[in-house]
DNA sequence: GCGTTAACGCAACGAGTGTTGCTTTAGGAT
DNA sequence: ATCCTAAAGCAACACTCGTTGCGTTAACGC
């Protein structure tokens, strides 16, 4: 168990801007633990982020860091939830097998850089282990699909793929397999996967299989829809 | 940290039938903890997944489990590498998106049911977390692509896609993106999902992008192959 | 400047986990 | 039936994590 049972809620977890006293410590403060949660995160990855780790290199004393961020999965949280407000460079080169295969490649440096790596996988983890980090997750990921249908629907536009093509499907479909690679299968993440993984997105999405779903027109046998996902994992207490 | 720094690795974990003493009390004793350890994930999931829980619903002590398991991770690897062993109802509906959708539906199960999700999870977090998880993940993954594999050399001989075309890869391609939801976006994971995915690979495979990598030929500018994945998570001790 | 008070630092506690040395049990061989 | 010894049980320990009550610091308003 790594941070169960906490009382009280964090407060405001972040202690954004609109908290009560942002002025001088308390910033530096969050500053530094913030910091700290990245290096250690970085350096050591999900399992070893201790809150004791990341109050000893920041300065601050541990009760401070369990009680504004309410443990490691708060730490974590808040890490992602930064990480989300930063745009995602996009590709736009022309056309939509180009640009499924640069941001495949995104997220292949993504996967396997050695700085961007371990905070991506430490990320998917905690999202595992915290509903916190896994709202944070979905929202992360959420964002980066939005600014990435851009490109899709540049294709749509140029009639490379047809109508009612799905963008985050496409999107999906040309990332996914790395991430089944490097968290599923335990397999090597390369450019050759990041490369079939896009120009396969792109085959199917000219063949116009990745439409969205019907809106309203419920799939016969289907199920109610989402069956055992978004509050990730439950407690007992 | 869960179960880190064993200075002596757990003797053959398994103690499988070539042990020393294969009979009478060892053997119940490695019986019950495997049900105990199997019924603990599905009820409460890897997180909650405690020795001191195993021990105490199989009946065994602590101690026991410690040392022959080596603790949780050690528990879960087992249970893995005989989840591996069993065989896997691979269909053979007569066509190539016959037998994906088919196969994704599979893959559905597994992640949504109520008895096998939270195994499926359980695992792929353990993986993550333990290197002997993510050997165990590995090849029980290995073994699932290498029997489906038989689908579509099936489809091979029928000439639905070209020749050359990888196994393994039209596999992923058609599940890559339930796992995708469930772990990484925690989207929902639904019958649509899964039939939109097998028909999306199905059509690739077509197209001929899901062909074997060249053997030897290096991909210009790929890099040196795995890059940071299968010795999961590294320790410092 | 000066007071107020939120936020931080400190020390100690409780709980749970994993470890170790020793004793006891029972499988397998003589 | 008896002995030998691998394996299981037992008790106590050490360590880390998360929590709590209280004293101290330093932003912010006047």
């Amino acid at each position: 168990m790594r941070s169960d049972r906490h009382p009280r809620a964090a407060p405001v977890t972040g202690a954004g801007p609109g908290s009560v006293r942002p002025g001088g410590r308390t910033a530096r403060v969050r500053d530094a633990v913030r910091e700290a949660t990245l290096a250690e995160l970085s350096e050591h990855g999900y399992r070893e982020l201790t809150v004791e780790g990341v109050a000893a290199r920041s300065g601050v004393h541990r009760t401070t860091v369990y009680r504004r961020w309410g443990g490691a999965d708060g730490l974590i949280a808040d890490a992602l939830a930064r990480a989300a407000a930063e745009p995602w460079p996009v590709p736009d080169t022309g056309t939509l097998a180009g640009d499924l295969r640069a941001l495949a490649r995104l997220v292949l440096t993504g996967l396997t850089d050695p700085a961007q790596g371990p905070l991506t996988r430490a990320f998917v983890l905690a999202a595992a282990h915290s509903p916190a980090a896994a709202r944070a997750l979905h929202d992360f990921y959420a964002r980066r699909h939005e600014q990435a249908a851009a490109a899709v629907e540049r294709a749509a536009a140029r009639g490379e793929v047809p109508a009612g093509t799905d963008p985050a499907e496409v999107v999906r479909a040309a990332v996914a397999p790395l991430y089944h690679r490097a968290f599923i299968t335990g397999e090597p993440v390369d450019e050759a996967a990041a490369d079939r993984a896009a120009a396969a997105a792109c085959a199917a999405a000219r063949a116009g299989i990745l439409t969205a779903p019907p809106p309203q027109a419920g799939a016969p046998g289907g199920a109610g829809g989402r069956a055992a996902d978004p509050p990730r994992s439950e407690r007992r207490s």
